[in-house]
RNA sequence: GGGCACGUAGCUCAGUCCGGAAAGAGCGUCGGACUUCUAAUCCGACGGUCGUGGGUUCAAAUCCCAUCGUGCCCGCCA
């Protein structure tokens, strides 16, 4: 609705202009402060001034008299306030959001016919998830659920690091050592905490141990190096043996956020169906290949980069990026846009990867990076291979622990007389408990560093999830008591009137909940076009300020309320929930019935 | 050394792409509000040379240049 106010908007302003015979290339439409009563304002007039003569209130006060609102639909009244025109919403406008908005896909963008494949996490499965990657399923789930709820048809793909060197030596190891060589048990009982010692100890047995030795485990990872690079299916099999056990492990850890994945595209495909093959014939044809130190390598130094992409090894093995040029050649073959959200030391690695396929006569504008920063300790950074950070089965499981203990705080001083169980304290201490995990990740902008730190992370204050959640399970706690049931609230199915009447909603606090409500859609469609998430996060705040002050200034089912405004103010309080548990469901946090 | 990102209140962050209404939240501090649809809430106070210096503009946190600080990258690793 607010798209079309908009629109509304710019097609009256542009011919108001031209009609006075300014020009009408820039509207200097926006969006006005909050204690403006306008939904849409423009500034045109500043720009206007030193053309027309005359100072910008006066051009303001032209332009609004060139504008008929009788005409408009959606604008009541556009009216100046010194050089700003302001633009105030019509009945017809807040009517149509409240009839729009109570509809369990409020937000949901019509269907574009594009198809987007987005590839997040793509860690390399080499043991248990740590905080320091734990950003990228956060945002990279956000940004395929914002796409989806845009009209993109999404795919989630999670491209499987299984042909590289750390998977040769962690094949090595697995089949090299007992579990009596290694010298602590598992930290959890799931098979990634267990093979990742193996890992280990092969990393520290090459750092450290006897050059003999170490020279023959080379020779060993060499070998299955080539046995991957020309197809041989004992090789395959010996390196899926673990690459397999160890990704089941991260996927059920990632699913606890959850974070699911449509494909598991292992990068093992693009060697062993020739792809690699005939992309590194093509890449030799280039004028930019050089064969130098018995490396192939692309200059890349004409493209501003001064960093040689080396596509194979002396060996004659390939590399992962000449794997992943492959990969996105079959991308660009299969969907429309790829959309790929990476660690910001993987930024080099991304053009190096877009230059290349420009080169091989590829249109890159499909490809998309979002980057994020990684999340370091306070003593530093976090590996996998050293075995030192912060496991985010860990972090969840020590949320979820708090999110328990604060509901059990507050069971006793609870006014609603709705018997929570102990199943309830569970889900709300899981929902509650991830939410704040998920919502303090995905709200923040990507390209900022974070330091980890547990109180911090874990703070249920602040602009944190369960702010937002609460205002989710107040809508639901009213909605229950006027008599809808609690499985139609979950389900989204409320059946309130849609003829009633909006004019009825009159105070400022109700027009403002509304008027935010309409703009929902329009966050939606802003956020996705950048690809930002956390836009949607800091709409959710915004919407709960409002909901809040709503819920403060306007009773629904109190008993001296008028029918008719009791229906109105339901009808307002279903459209709330349905934009709050949306908008959440698009950052992947849960939206609690009760907490 | 070079490239990229980030720098907004004591702390954590919106706002920056696309310049416009005397800079907005939360936490913390201080003071208020539960016989009323859930107080994980709300109201009020205190708190800011938007890193610094120049420039462009009627107008700069926002654009340009320089500079400082922090992070990341500059492997025949991924």
């Amino acid at each position: 609705m607010f798209l079309s106010l908009r629109a509304e908007v710019e097609d009256a302003l542009e011919g108001a202009l031209s009609e006075l015979d300014f020009p009408t290339d820039d509207l200097g439409i926006e969006e006005p402060p909050d204690d403006v009563d306008s939904v849409l304002a423009s500034s045109v007039a500043f720009r206007l001034a030193s053309e027309a003569g005359a100072p910008p209130p006066q051009v303001a006060g032209q332009l609004a008299n060139e504008i008929d609102a009788d005409e408009l639909t959606y604008v009541a009244e556009v009216q100046t306030q010194g050089p700003y025109l302001n633009f105030l919403p019509s009945g017809a406008y807040l009517a149509e959001t409240l009839e729009t908005a109570t509809d369990d896909a409020y937000g949901a963008l019509p269907d574009r016919d594009t198809s987007v494949v987005v590839e997040h996490t793509s860690a390399n499965p080499t043991g248990p998830v740590h905080v320091g990657r734990a950003r990228n399923p956060i945002i990279g789930d956000a940004v395929a659920n914002l796409l989806d709820y845009a009209g993109y048809d999404v795919d989630r793909h999670y491209y499987v690091n299984d042909a590289g060197r750390q998977m040769a030596v962690f094949t090595w190891a697995y089949e090299t050592f007992d579990e009596d060589d290694l010298e602590d048990g598992p930290e959890r009982d799931r098979v990634e905490y267990d093979l990742v010692r193996y890992y280990r100890k092969g990393n520290a047995f090459l750092e450290n141990g006897p050059d003999e030795e170490v020279a023959e485990a080379e020779a060993e990872i060499e070998s299955i190096m080539q046995g991957l690079e020309e197809g041989d299916d004992e090789t395959y099999e010996r390196v899926s043996e673990v690459v397999d056990q160890v990704l089941s492990g991260m996927r059920e850890c990632l699913e606890r956020l959850p974070a699911v994945f449509d494909e598991f595209v292992k990068e093992t495909r693009f060697m062993r169906n020739g792809d690699t093959e005939e992309l590194v014939g093509r890449l030799k044809d280039l004028d930019e290949a050089v064969y130098e130190e018995d490396a192939w390598q692309l200059d890349l130094d004409e493209h501003g980069i001064d960093k040689n992409l080396v596509f194979l090894r002396s060996d004659g093995t390939s590399l992962y990026a000449t794997r992943d040029l492959a990969h996105h050649e079959w991308k660009f073959d299969n969907y429309d846009r790829a959309v790929t959200v990476l660690g910001e030391d993987h930024k080099l690695q991304a053009r190096q990867l877009r230059t290349a396929l420009e080169l091989l006569g590829n249109d890159t504008k499909p490809l998309e990076q979002v980057l994020y920063s990684y999340v370091n300790l306070p003593e530093g950074k976090m590996s996998t291979r050293r075995g030192t950070g912060v496991d985010l089965d860990d972090l969840l499981d020590e949320a979820i622990d708090r999110a328990r203990q604060e509901v059990e705080d507050r069971l006793d001083d609870r006014i609603r007389d709705d018997d929570l169980d102990d199943e309830d304290v569970e889900r709300i201490a899981h929902q509650v408990g991830i939410g704040a995990v998920r919502y303090d990740v995905v709200s923040k902008q990507p390209t900022k560093a974070i330091t980890f730190e547990w109180d911090r992370a874990l703070d249920f204050e602040a602009q944190s999830a369960p702010y937002v959640q609460y205002v989710h399970a107040r809508c639901c706690g009213i909605l229950e008591e006027a008599g809808f049931e609690p499985d139609a609230i979950a389900a989204g199915e409320i059946n309130v009137a849609s003829d009633l009447d909006a004019d009825l909603l009159g105070t400022e606090a109700e027009q403002g909940l509304l008027e935010t409500i309409g703009r929902f859609p329009a966050v939606v469609d802003e956020a996705a076009d950048d690809l930002e998430p956390h836009q949607i996060a800091t709409f959710t705040r915004e919407f709960a300020d409002r909901f809040n002050a709503f819920y403060r200034e306007c009773p629904v089912l109190a008993d001296g309320v008028d029918p008719e405004l009791r229906e109105a103010r339901l009808a307002l309080v279903a459209a709330s929930k349905y934009t709050v548990a949306n908008a959440l469901s698009i950052l992947g946090v849960a939206a609690p019935r009760s907490m």
